[in-house]
DNA sequence: GATGAATGAGACTTCATTCAT
DNA sequence: GATGAATGAAGTCTCATTCAT
């Protein structure tokens, strides 16, 4: 009788929760945010567009979550590749590759972002916090490693610089103005090589 | 200094839709694309909503004429301070303070931007076409200053750096992350001068 | 007895549509299609606009569906008559009787018909459909009946010519023209009466 | 001098407002009544929006003229064929091609009459106005050819048989349920030659 | 008489969200 | 906790019509 104190199954909550979370991530990624209604992530889990409402606040929320889940997940792959202890190129050439990856699998929620950062409150401080995590890391990563700090603004023009271009490769956009996303990634990758390095742009 | 609240003169034409662009770009710059509304942006203009499909086929139509516009302008001015020539460095810091005062006074434009070109087909042909005309000319002048040519990627990385971080630093990004701001202009002016002088990153 | 103004409850579905139908219907008869607009038909049927696109994809929807019932309670109307079996004379009396009611109650629907007809593909096709049914039945019943067959084109003569002239009096077309109601019902009756012993044109 | 009296050209008037006839002939001949909007007649025309309501006090007032010469136009070929004096066949069928080949030109003109005369009543105080005329000059032909007259009501019935069954043709309503139009006009036409003999239906 | 830019009223439709079950 | 029918507020866009020139 040890269940009787959780209302459903153990695990059920989660369960749901996760249901909406995944179908949330799939739709902004592939129509962004505004392409998106919550009825339609809630029918895309298999749920009732209600139940949406049992788990987010609002649409802004869910955003919010799916895309604190997947920064995460973002950064926890750079910074496994970054742990494996290979010289700087092969580094920077595996993270950019990784991240381009994950970049493109969700390009509706990243072309989404700055709008949503721009105007949904919530979304902002969820960002900013996010921004704040990543630039903290990266300079105790270095620190770690005994390199010389650079002034929190280097490490992050150069994060700018990688997302900004990644965004370009992955929404296409590199393309469309008839580069060679080759060269282009090849630039990323010798910067992000000479930041690994220790090296200011 | 006529006030007529009826029909209007001819020759009158250029003058409502300048009208109606000059409402639109202050509404979007303010509410962003997904905040402002075609009624509104007319209301604003002073004219009835009706007037504003007189004058552009949708909202997604003056979004992008605004865009061209303001990009335009944005272009004339840093190039207006090139040509002044300048030591590189200060040229670098003109640009940057100028850009950047561009990109506050257009905030809610630059922050919908990314979702519209991902989403809007018109938007998108709009938006690459101005990026070429931008990389063009980026080259040319640089031809004509006689500096060897670096590829087209390298100037679209140096570009890329310099629209994300000022986009930073005009959404108060920076501000929030903690960061410096003068710092952060301080190293995208940097880059930028030996960018003009000829330097790759 | 309920009276709830909030949500329903399941169960409920099926009542909506229906009352949504009866308001259609209503309307439609009373303003015409192009008279009507689909806010009002919600609020006829005492429910918000958005209620009756979740169960309508559009106005011409609706009027399809009508249309379908309308045109299939005439139809089993006439039927009935026909199964009692009287002489052709009261049959054909009874069923002009009948129709023209069904057509007077729905004038405005009536009117609308052939308009849409022409423009709403959809309605075309449930028109056409509707067409073939009835052509269908009244050749069947005829061979039930052991009459000589006529060819489909002399059936669909005599359905146009009631039709027409039901029209034409149901819309008080006749009586503006200075008909007399009585003998133009007659003509047709008797011309009916014709046709259900098996007698053509 | 003797020109300044009148605001233009004599003849003018005429023009423009014939112009304005022709195109709105044409348009609602097309796309129907609702699909024709006084803008795009008046610039089918040459002419300007305005222009339009100085010939005519609204859109009804358009359709109305056009519908009234359209007709004129349609009974004056009747007319025109029935006083060669052939035979009743050749008469008939000469009539049936003919008014076939007029309903055909105008198609969107035809399937939007009913609604407008349920609608508007300046059209149907014309569309009544017409019927009469046409139910006069039928029943004056007969007479002068001394043939016993029919009812008007029978004068009407046949009319009405006619018609319907030459829009179904025209707007291709046979074809689509699968009739064969050669027979169907063939019932229309000896039911005709037969009421120019003199015979009731 | 012709113009044509402008209009206001309103139609159609969508969507985030709620609430009784 | 889940449901799902229902909602109201709002946004996009159209069209017949006007009026100063």
């Amino acid at each position: 009788m040890t269940e009787s104190k959780r209302p459903s199954r153990p695990g059920e909550v989660r369960d749901t929760r996760a249901l909406l979370l995944v179908a949330a991530r799939a739709e902004f990624a592939a129509n962004g945010y505004h392409g998106t209604d919550t009825n339609r992530i809630a029918r895309a889990a298999g749920l009732a567009p209600a139940t949406f409402y049992r788990h987010f606040t609002d649409k802004a929320d869910v955003f919010r979550v799916v895309f604190h889940e997947w920064v995460t997940e973002d950064w926890e792959r750079s910074q496994a590749v970054l742990s494996k202890g290979n010289g700087p190129a092969q580094t920077a050439a595996e993270i950019v590759k990784r991240t381009l990856d994950f970049y493109r699998d969700a390009r509706g929620l990243r072309a989404s972002l700055r709008a949503l950062v721009y105007q949904e409150p919530a979304i902002r401080r969820a960002y900013v916090e996010e921004g704040k995590r990543q630039l903290g890391i990266a300079r105790e990563r270095r620190a770690a490693r005994g390199l010389p700090d650079l002034s929190v603004e280097e490490h992050f023009v150069v994060l700018c610089l990688a997302e900004r271009v990644l965004d370009a490769v992955a929404l296409d956009e590199g393309k469309e103005l008839g580069l060679d996303e080759e060269r282009l990634l090849a630039v990323v990758e010798r910067i992000l090589a000479g930041y690994i390095e220790g090296k200011a742009l």
